[in-house]
DNA sequence: ACGTTTGTGGGTAAAAGTGGGTAGAATTCC
DNA sequence: GGAATTCTACCCACTTTTACCCACAAACGT
């Protein structure tokens, strides 16, 4: 097993939580994700835009292996700046601090239409922070795809070990 | 992990900024773009021209890594003299004072086209100025190639890591 | 039941961002 | 060459924002 491996173990993260976005715009990060997160990242993820319109927290050892990727990039090409620029601009390094909160940045409050309440949701190797009523849309919106999703499990996990 | 990579865990910008430039020229750095930036380089930064319309932030240590490049080019190709001279003759260091502020030189600030307002974009190895306006019209320009932007993500996420 | 951890609120000192003054260096002009 | 002028690095001042700390109630584990 190879270095690296040994240091993802750690950042596993799953279950969803309820919590609340105080006035200064912290909010929680749940204690099973804080013991989960790899100490070497220093108490710190990075937050960005998600895929999906909500907010995305990874481990920085996993946002490193991002970055190393989008510096492969061919520079000399216009559009491969922009796609550099158009994920580094939204991200921020966030260290949560000893009540084991995170400042959320207001950009990306908006970009994920926050407002009090958020569900923080596990996705194994990274963590999505939801404003409710969007995960239940989003959620709704596969409802009837149900069929699709049965096709994305046979693929992963017809795969090779 | 090679040793190169290591160097570039420290200068590894994110986020995007809005700042103004004050009368005399000068501007402020993100703190903790300040943060980021490797004492190593002594609180300086390279400024030129970017390939697109915006003024670009090296580390001098980044710098160092493209003057190095250049030089092994061809210097009995006039192609090749022409490219070195259009990113030398624009390059200057510039060493932040004890507010975090550089001085911007006029002929950049005309080639970004920046009045008071601007915006600082963190592109992982660098850093650009950008007018907001003109940064605005550079991602309307790419709007319509969001298909170009999905096929870069496919070929660099399917790499293996 | 009781001590401990967790989630939430809020106060305060420090840092960040912005504007401007000034003295010495560099430049210009007679 | 020397005086006048511009430039620039450095400093001080002010406002806003952030980081850090204390506090407390609810939830949890034993």
């Amino acid at each position: 097993m190879r270095a690296n491996d040994l240091e993802t173990i750690g950042n596993s993260f799953t279950g969803s939580y309820s919590y609340t976005l105080d006035a200064k715009g912290r909010i929680n990060i749940p204690a099973k994700m804080r013991k989960a997160l790899n100490p070497a990242n220093d108490r710190t993820f990075m937050a960005t835009r998600g895929a999906d319109p909500c907010i995305v927290l990874y481990p920085v050892e996993v946002w490193q292996q991002i970055a190393a990727k989008l510096l492969s990039l061919n520079k000399r090409r216009a559009l491969h700046r922009h796609y550099t620029r158009n994920i580094a601009r939204y991200a921020e390094a966030l260290q949560y601090d000893h009540q084991g909160r995170i400042a959320l940045p207001a950009g990306l409050i908006d970009y994920a239409g926050i407002g009090k309440n958020v569900k923080i949701v596990g996705m194994i190797d990274h963590i999505e922070i939801w404003e409710p009523e969007r995960l239940e849309e989003s959620d709704n919106q596969y409802a009837d795809q149900l069929d699709d999703l049965d096709t994305i499990s046979d693929e992963i996990f017809s795969l090779p070990l």
